[in-house]
DNA sequence: TACTTATATAAGTAATGGCTTATCAACGTG
DNA sequence: CACGTTGATAAGCCATTACTTATATAAGTA
C-alpha cells in the first residue's frame, strides 16, 4: 500500500504518514520491512528520509513471480489438463491481493 | 508452498499432507483459503479431491501484478530518477516471497 | 451393514502482525 | 546551546493466522 504510493513518488516519512490513517511510527515499520526486502530505499535529505521504490529489488521479485507463471504455464502444457468438471459451490472471499 | 507443490502436478490432499511437516487438517485449511481465493480448484476422485491451480484465478491475480510492475516502470520513466546516492547501511532479512 | 480410507469441519491455542503511545537520536535553526 | 522537527525504536496490546487434536461426513470395500 506504501508502495502504491511510491510509486507516485518518492515521499518522505512524514508526507506518507500525513495522508495515511496511521501513525507515523507506523509507516516506519512499515517502511522497514520493505527496505529489508529490498523493495524500498531511502535518500537522507537533511532529517528527512525520502524513501522510494527500489528498482533492483523488485526487479528480483518480478523475476520470482515471472518464473512462478512460466512454471504454472508449462505445468500446464506439461499435464494437457483443462480441470472444468469438478466444479466448487462455495466461493466467498477474495484475496486483497496486497 | 502448496501452489508450489501444485504447480508441479495436481495432487490429492493426502499426498500432499503426507510430505509436508504439518497435519493433514493445515493442509486442508490451507487449501480452503486458496479455494476461495481461486487459486486452486478441486476434482473429486472418488473419496478423493484432487487439487490443482486454477488457471482463471491465477490469470486475474498475475494481472493486477503486472499492471503494479506496469506502474513502476512508468513511475521510474516519469521521474527519469536513479537513486544511488543514499545508502543504506543494514540489510538483515529478505522476504521469504511467498 | 460394518469397517476403512480420505477429507472437511470444529474448537482451542500459540505465534505473528500491525497497530498504538512513549521515548530516543539526529539534524536544523534561532 | 536550547528548541523544534523528523524519523526510528521500544514496549505493549489486540486481532488475526496457522497450527493442533478431536470429530463428523462421505465414499470404497468386504
Amino acid at each position: 500500500m506504501l508502495l502504491e504510493r511510491l510509486r507516485e513518488q518518492p515521499q518522505s516519512v512524514g508526507e506518507l504518514a500525513h495522508r495515511l490513517p496511521v501513525s507515523q511510527p507506523a509507516v516506519s515499520q512499515h517502511l522497514r520491512v520493505l527496505r529489508e526486502a529490498r523493495l524500498v530505499t531511502l535518500r537522507k535529505d537533511g532529517a528527512r528520509r525520502i524513501y522510494s521504490l527500489d528498482r533492483a529489488g523488485l526487479d528480483e521479485l518480478r523475476a520470482y513471480v515471472e518464473s512462478f507463471w512460466s512454471g504454472v504455464l508449462g505445468a500446464y502444457a506439461a499435464h494437457a489438463e483443462q480441470p472444468r468438471q469438478g466444479a466448487i459451490k462455495d466461493e466467498k472471499e477474495r484475496c486483497n491481493d496486497e
